[in-house]
DNA sequence: TCTGGGGTCCTAGGACCC
DNA sequence: TCTGGGGTCCTAGGACCC
């Protein structure tokens, strides 16, 4: 049987949550920020006709905002991951087999539907719309990059209203003919910038380029790539998707950070998420790094250093990694240095069933679960961060920025959006 | 003054071995 | 006049995605 993909993308959204609990910013140019509110990282249609380009620094554009009235958020991360949880459920209405993509994305297999696509894709369109608020586009395609230029066309044509079948379309070729080579999914700035310079400039082009060049010059996912457009499957509905490999904690500070204390609170805290989310999959970590580095933006003086830390055996428990990743960072610390960031990497992810025993210590197994499943539970109940450990400090004057933070509407009881 | 966070996979090159 | 070759494993860095 033909295989179908549909592609369905949420437009714009982090702006479009915000949207669902604030109506009053519908056609009004809005922004979401990065953390540290830093960068722009979602825009609604009319920022973007501003010229407001994606990961753009805030400051560097403070005169336009000003001047349009741009509404700005700070990222509100609890409430979108919320709201992607209710897309999806409406998505599964439509399929029984889907891959969740990304945060706003799905591919749906479309195989053995017998309405025209078209339509169905409509009628996923209106459903998710009805039932969360949020407006999604769908493309539809015989590979999944070709859905997503579907998707990617969809957006833009005033025809489509957000919806593109292009499977056994005679449109197909002048499909990829509009769509430019950089926005082919698995085509980055440096592939586009080699490809154009060998007069490759759009998605149809590409589909007909060399297969050894292509092979020699972007390896075998370039290959793939090609093959996609041309129809040619090469990458499946993956509904069932693979235990993850590391989990990341990350952030920039709210201001400088100089000294060891500070730093220190800051790397406990990043471990206490870390270990949170371990535990919520059922994971546990053989490896931990710990790095701080200065601002990436410094001329000179730039400074990166990291700690390796392996565990006797892999572990969950984040007192253990609470006390390796403190004296990481007194290894790590240097006088002088303005420290900008902190993170935690944990790698050598198992599932917790099946640790290996280390040959010392595991003697207190029992009591580690219960009390890591006491504050995750009591964590979770109260919505964040009622229970910390002593070591990430209390006043954490490091935070980084969140001026412009929404409510967490749906999840949390004393935030819940009021009728008047 | 101010510049995100969290992932995956591939490749090239070095170390090492026979 | 002369330089081996090929395999494996590991790691850092690049590229890409959202």
């Amino acid at each position: 049987m033909k295989k179908i993909f549909a592609l369905v993308d949420c437009n714009n959204f982090y702006v479009s949550c915000e949207r669902v609990f604030d109506p009053s910013l519908e056609g009004e140019p809005v922004i979401v920020m990065s953390n540290n509110d830093g960068c722009v990282v979602s825009r609604s249609n009319e920022v973007k006709a501003l010229g407001i380009k994606m990961g753009v620094a805030v400051f560097e554009i403070a005169g336009q905002i000003e001047k349009h009235n741009i509404e700005t958020f700070s990222s509100n991360y609890t409430l979108y991951a919320d709201m992607s949880s209710r897309v999806m459920r409406t998505l599964w209405q439509f399929t029984p087999n889907m891959e969740i993509y990304s945060i706003d994305e799905a591919f749906l297999d479309l195989g053995g539907i017998d309405v025209p696509l078209g339509e169905y894709g409509r009628k996923i369109q209106e459903t998710v719309t009805k039932w969360t608020g949020i407006p999604v586009t769908v493309g539809i395609g015989s590979t999944k990059t070709l859905a997503k230029v579907a998707n990617y066309l969809a957006k833009r044509s005033a025809r489509a209203k957000g919806v593109l079948d292009l499977t056994g379309s005679v449109h197909l070729e002048t499909a990829l003919e509009k769509t430019p080579v950089e926005k082919v999914w698995g085509i980055g700035i440096s592939s586009a910038v080699k490809l154009k310079r060998a007069g490759i400039e759009n998605a149809l082009s590409l589909s007909k380029a060399d297969s050894n060049w292509i092979r020699q010059k972007f390896g075998v996912n370039g290959l793939r790539t090609v093959y996609e457009l041309k129809g040619d499957c090469c990458y499946e509905l993956d509904d069932n998707p693979p235990v993850r490999k590391s989990i990341v904690v990350s952030r920039m500070f709210g201001r400088d950070v100089e000294v060891i204390e500070e730093l220190k609170q800051a790397v406990a805290s990043h471990v206490s998420r870390a270990g949170e989310k371990l535990r919520q999959e059922k994971l546990a970590a053989e490896v931990m790094t710990v790095y701080v580095m200065s601002s990436r933006f410094l001329k000179k003086n730039r400074y990166l250093n990291y700690y390796i830390i392996t565990f006797t055996a892999a572990t969950d428990d984040t007192r253990q990694m609470l006390g390796a990743a403190m004296e990481a960072v007194e290894k790590l610390y240097k006088e002088g240095v303005k420290f900008k960031r902190a993170g935690v990497v944990l790698n050598g992810l198992v599932p917790k069933d099946k640790i290996q025993l280390g040959l010392f210590g595991g003697c207190d197994k029992g009591k580690s679960e219960s009390l890591m499943k006491v504050i995750d539970k009591i964590n979770s109940r109260f919505g964040g961060r009622g229970l910390r450990w002593a070591a990430e400090g209390f006043e954490q004057p490091w935070q980084a920025k969140q001026n412009r933070l929404s409510k967490k509407y749906t999840t949390q009881w004393d935030e819940l959006p009021q009728v008047r």
